[in-house]
RNA sequence: GUGGGUGUAGCUCAGUUGGUUAGAGCGCCAGGUUGUGGCCCUGGAGGCCGGGGGUUCAAGUCCCCUCACUCACCCCA
């Protein structure tokens, strides 16, 4: 057989886990400073969640999930986004008496079965939040405030805030006849799949990108005029709560969300320079979701952003991947039979104190490498210090110690080591 | 699902109008007399030339098919 991941999978080596490590230890403290909890929600869930709560005649439900039967009949889903879950845990253990809105966050694997691209794969990783049960714009705001956030943190810059409402229940219909009736007279200039979208679902016309269908749609009517009162206020109060903050955003008519969920507010961080999938993070509001999965009236907003987006976005800023192993605090070093064992127990006991230690291995049974290989390995270690052990050193007692950045080398006496590696160290245990 | 591009050593890539045992750099391993890394020198290992079929005296090179990767469309994080 051939070793090969599967295709839109990939693996994760470390030393681009450590970038990973950094984006998740960023996401993670951003929400503990915004109040938010960890939710884990599992792997797969029941087919029909994904169908009712994202939508029938949505792309991932109707040709992207990843659907299999168990052995006990059961219809099960690999999820392929995350708020639907979070949702469905949010009803099915009555989170709501625990206090509204439940602010909940998470970061996990979804699947989604598409032609892999840049910035897209068949298994990818999303972190979000979701605020469930509160109807407050600052709520909506926060969802676009967290992802800048960890962005700024990064040192990710460089990326643009779209805004749109897409209206409620109320007051989308209207806007969809107005809509249609302005595209019915341009009909014949859309594109083929445009035409097709008229029917089903006119809304995502806006969002061609074909530069026919741009111009036919430059003078369309923008959602934001045929608002509700209550959606409209809420607009306003979203875009006044964006101006406190003094976050930086643009209106965009033309965002539409490919899910059937999102009501009034929408809005995407976009950014250039990481091919055609320039959306690093992206949600909305979802009055309704909750009530379809049978759970009452909570309304809710949330977003998700992409963690390999993230990555490639770290990247294209200029961040290197790390070194696939860390950087040993000290290595090593074995000369003779019996220090070859005796330097496993001082490595032991440096790591014993919070040191990390490395020993070069040997490539055949009973085959020690060679010191000058040794050598080697621990300068490309960047190892600051070699502990040499050798069999004479040890007769006296004692083991030598070198500086790998001047050369600099001495002996101390065994039952010192620990502390003398302190010392050149430093406090922290890195060197000073 | 639809298009375009690319598949030669672990990595990045050469390979002449088809013509001997397919190369380079980096990396890896071993040496350059006793037990010392970085620089240098020498040597070595490592290649179903993505796979299959065809044309030809002869294919890494030309043709067809296929697979994989990749970019884009669709859609989305």
């Amino acid at each position: 057989m051939e070793a090969r991941a599967p295709r839109g999978t990939s693996d994760i080596l470390p030393g681009e886990a450590r970038l990973w490590q950094e984006i998740e230890a960023t996401v993670r403290d951003v929400m503990r400073v915004y109040g938010y909890g960890e939710i884990r929600t599992p792997v797969f869930e029941y087919t029909e969640l994904f169908a009712r709560g994202v939508g029938e005649t949505t792309d991932i439900v109707e040709k992207q999930m990843y659907t299999f039967e168990d052995r006990g009949g059961r219809s099960l889903t690999l999820r392929p986004e995350g708020t639907a879950p979070v949702v469905r845990a949010f009803v099915q253990h009555r989170l709501h008496g625990e206090g509204l809105p439940q602010k909940l966050w998470y970061c996990q694997p979804m699947f989604r079965y598409e032609r892999p691209q840049a910035g897209r794969a068949r298994q990818f990783h999303q972190f979000g939040a979701e605020a469930i049960g509160s109807l407050d714009p600052a709520l909506d705001v926060e969802m676009i405030a967290i992802p800048i956030e960890v962005y700024k943190r990064l040192g990710i810059r460089g990326f643009e805030v779209l805004v749109n409402s897409i209206g409620c229940p109320v007051c989308r219909p209207a806007y969809r006849e107005r809509l249609k009736a302005y595209l019915a007279q341009r009909i014949d200039r859309l594109c083929p799949t445009c035409r097709a979208r008229f029917e089903r679902n006119p809304l995502r016309v806006l969002d061609c990108k074909e530069e026919g269908c741009r111009e036919a749609t430059a003078g369309a009517p923008a959602a934001w005029d045929y608002l509700c009162d209550e959606c409209g206020l809420h607009f306003e109060s979203v875009q006044r709560v964006l101006a406190v903050l003094g976050i930086a955003y643009r209106l965009d008519g033309r965002l539409v969300r490919g899910l059937d969920y999102y009501t009034k507010t929408v809005f995407e961080i976009v950014t250039d320079g990481l091919g055609a999938q320039g959306t690093l993070a992206a949600g909305g509001r979802y009055d309704g979701l909750a009530a379809e999965l049978g759970g009452g009236d909570y309304p809710a907003v949330g977003f998700a952003g992409g963690m390999e987006r993230a990555v490639l976005a770290l990247k294209a800023a200029g961040r290197e991947e790390g070194k696939a192993q860390g950087r040993p605090d000290v290595f090593v070093v074995r000369l003779g039979e019996r220090a070859w064992n005796e330097g496993i127990a001082l490595a032991q006991r440096l790591r014993e104190h919070g040191v990390a230690a490395q020993i070069e291995y040997a490539a055949e049974l009973g085959k020690a490498r060679s010191m000058k290989a040794q050598m080697k390995v621990a300068g490309r270690s960047g190892a600051r210090l070699a502990v040499i052990a050798g069999d004479d050193e040890l007769s006296r007692g004692t083991v030598a110690l070198r500086r790998m950045d001047d050369g600099t080398q001495w002996e101390v006496p065994v039952e010192r080591l620990v502390d003398a590696v302190k010392e050149q160290l430093g406090g922290g245990g890195r060197l000073a």
